[in-house]
DNA sequence: TTCCATGTTCCGCA
DNA sequence: TTGCGGAACATGGA
């Protein structure tokens, strides 16, 4: 379930549990997990700080060694004294006896080392970080600007935002009142402005109430997520159509 | 058994 | 060059 609030959520996570301890050992219960190079060098090295940029986890080992860490569709980490999680694909053991794992059923995770964070999120491309202090309303017209395509899939693409996902997409598009298959060129000012607020709203909002243990609000679209449910602001009907390769529903009356 | 899934990448085509 | 549809990856749940 990772886009970018879940994963703020497993940083904190990883904060809490991962942090100033010694690995004493790594291990590895199914390598397709691994990206470019092995977890090796992190052994005898203990993590001291978290950074999220978009979807991805980077803790800091030293010496130019960071932990990358990219959930995929079905990733999810579990701190854990005896059992390991049934999916679990890597185990981090630290010298307190407890582990750290990185659980991944579908194994569209990846766990990884890179030299720096700002040195990948350049080297790959991303977007910047819609919740970034520095990410203005001026960088999201820039970003608008002379693109063409559905706004959906704009919002989807890591290259031009990182960390929006299906949910939050459609989510931010219907607080804006916008549809998901409108095209960039097509949408005014005001709504720039509104979908802009929308975004850093919605995603501000999901990582309050995940962190309080709660659940999403009635008023969100994603507890509505079915052909023919009512709309919780406006009374219309909730439509699901494909945009952009991805299932997405929409308010029908509210969504223009 | 069939369809679907909160992600990403690659390929061919327009 | 940009964007899009489709397929692939791997696996379980409804």
């Amino acid at each position: 379930m990772p886009e970018l609030p879940e994963v703020e959520m497993y940083a904190r996570y990883f904060a809490r549990h991962a942090l100033e301890q010694t690995i004493t050992g790594i291990r590895v219960i199914d390598p397709r997990i691994l990206g470019t190079r092995t977890l090796g060098p992190l052994v005898g090295r203990s993590l001291r700080s978290v950074r999220r940029h978009g979807k991805h986890l980077f803790a800091d080992a030293g010496d130019g060694i960071w932990l990358r860490i990219h959930f995929g569709m079905t990733g999810d980490l579990a701190y854990f004294e005896d059992d390991p999680p049934r999916f679990a694909r890597v185990i981090f053991d630290f010298e307190n006896g407890a582990h750290l794992a990185f659980e991944d059923m579908r194994l569209f995770g990846v766990v990884d080392l890179v030299h720096s964070p700002d040195d990948y999120v350049r080297e790959h491309g991303l977007g910047p970080d819609p919740l970034d202090p520095r990410f203005t309303l001026r960088d999201f017209r820039n970003l608008l600007h002379k693109r063409r395509g559905r706004i959906k899939a704009l919002l989807l693409s890591q290259n031009a935002i990182a960390g929006i996902g299906n949910l939050y997409a459609d989510e931010a598009l219907y607080r804006a009142s916008i549809d998901p298959r409108r095209t960039i060129d097509r949408m005014t000012d005001a709504e720039v402005k509104a979908l802009f607020h929308a975004i850093r709203g919605v995603l501000r909002e999901a990582i309050a109430f995940k962190a309080r243990g709660g659940d999403y609000p009635g008023r969100y679209l994603v507890q509505h997520r079915e052909e023919g449910d009512r709309c919780p602001r406006c009374g219309g009907t909730i439509r699901r159509t494909v945009v952009a390769t991805r299932t997405t529903y929409y308010c029908a009356k509210h969504q223009k």
